[in-house]
DNA sequence: TGTACATCAGTGAACGCGCGTTCACTGATGTAC
DNA sequence: TGTACATCAGTGAACGCGCGTTCACTGATGTAC
């Protein structure tokens, strides 16, 4: 192990990343490798000593991105009893709210507009899917447990999709319907969100915290939880 | 009136902002005056002459899309009895997610994430204020009408604002439980349309249109108006 | 109807800028014997 | 422990590019008398 070397290169790497995020915070989603060379006190030819591009890049930064948040979901929602799924889908809520809050730029990165011109490859894939495990694991304690929820009368396209996409998850006990009303909250959440962060919410109160716990309580009714 | 050049002029700038439009497709948020006017067949400074720069442009490409959105919206939720407020949620969630999917760049500016370094002036409240009423005016129906709806606590706080601004817009007999529901569905109704449109939702079936059918069911049940 | 003047669309050159990416290079850090 | 070589971080100059905005200008369209 060439301990020295590696380490700061390591090193470098999260510098160049903070940095990239620092400045997806101010100017958004177009970001410049000049930009961060020049804050780091390097020449702009030496970033590419540790990543092949621009594009490279971002996908470096949505990936951490991405598994930031699922390991602040997963972690705050492993606190609440797992028998409960009404208390555990709010747990995530409050969890992708605050790390919204927190990192505003990220945010918008993965769940707003997506960037012109990029097209996330492969990779992005796995830390997606956490995100969406926590979403099918909490489905499918509601389903062992019994949970009730409001019925849809899904057609038979859908229904047929969403059993296969959930045998090849290996959760065939999930009901497609509660699959469905679970996706639905799954997306509003996303979608207050981002109302909230993109300035869709403005006027209505000044207590978004409130705000917020109203919002998710209606939520968690969609999802047929409560 | 000096028609005539009035006429070319109100032309030119419809083309003006149909090239910005057709621009953002494809290329993103970040447009290019100069690629405009090459489209056009005009100089780079011929611009100056219809708009005093980007950030101008950028905003009356916002009002026009909150428009003719409004107006979509409007129509399509006015062809529906007044009397059945569900069904004009419905017909609402269509409009707007059609209007979307054919105005994709479009829905992006306006609902996706902010424009860096854009901030959207006075001018483009009004429109927005069209969307919005066309949610209150049916909330408004669904008080007259005693359309029963699921309770929610709000705290004092929250439940202060909401009549506030309920009062400011002259609708005070509309309770402020029911524009907590109603407007969590109408966030929620953008953000199930958001996740479509910017890739969120993949994997889960190709049958779109039923999906988002399914959705709307849910999202008419938190709104309390099923 | 005809002339003198004002308005305004569009030109073309120039300003100063920042960008991503390449390339041959120096010099320090690590490795093998 | 000491030397010879390989690896690799970072340099600096250059490439070709596109951008927003300004300015003094030409020439056509409109207006007033």
């Amino acid at each position: 192990m060439s301990t020295v070397r590696e380490r700061v290169r390591a090193q470098t790497i999260e510098e160049i990343k903070a940095c990239a995020l620092r400045q997806l915070a101010t100017v958004g989603t177009d970001l410049s490798l000049r930009a961060i060379a020049r804050e780091l006190g390097l020449v702009s030819s030496a970033i590419y000593r540790y990543f092949a591009g621009r594009d490279e890049l971002l996908t470096a930064l949505i990936i951490d991105g991405y598994s930031d948040l699922a390991d602040e979901v997963v972690t705050r929602e492993g606190a609440v009893d797992r028998n409960r799924p009404g208390d555990r889908f709010a747990a995530i809520g409050h969890a992708v709210r605050d790390w919204a809050l927190a990192h505003r730029a990220e945010y918008a990165l993965l769940y707003g507009s997506p960037v012109p011109g990029y097209v996330a490859p492969e990779e992005t894939i796995a830390p997606v899917m956490r995100m969406n495990t926590v979403l099918v694991d909490l489905l499918t304690t509601a389903t062992e447990r019994g949970t009730p929820f409001e019925p849809v009368a899904l057609p038979t396209s859908l229904r047929h999709d969403i059993t296969s996409m959930l045998g090849t998850l290996g959760r065939d006990g999930v009901d497609p319907e509660r699959l469905a009303r679970g996706f639905t909250a799954w997306a509003s959440l996303f979608g207050v969100i981002s109302f909230e962060l993109f300035g869709h919410s403005v006027g209505i109160t000044g207590d978004r915290d409130a705000l917020f716990a109203v919002q998710l309580d209606g939520l968690v009714r969609v999802a047929g939880l409560a």
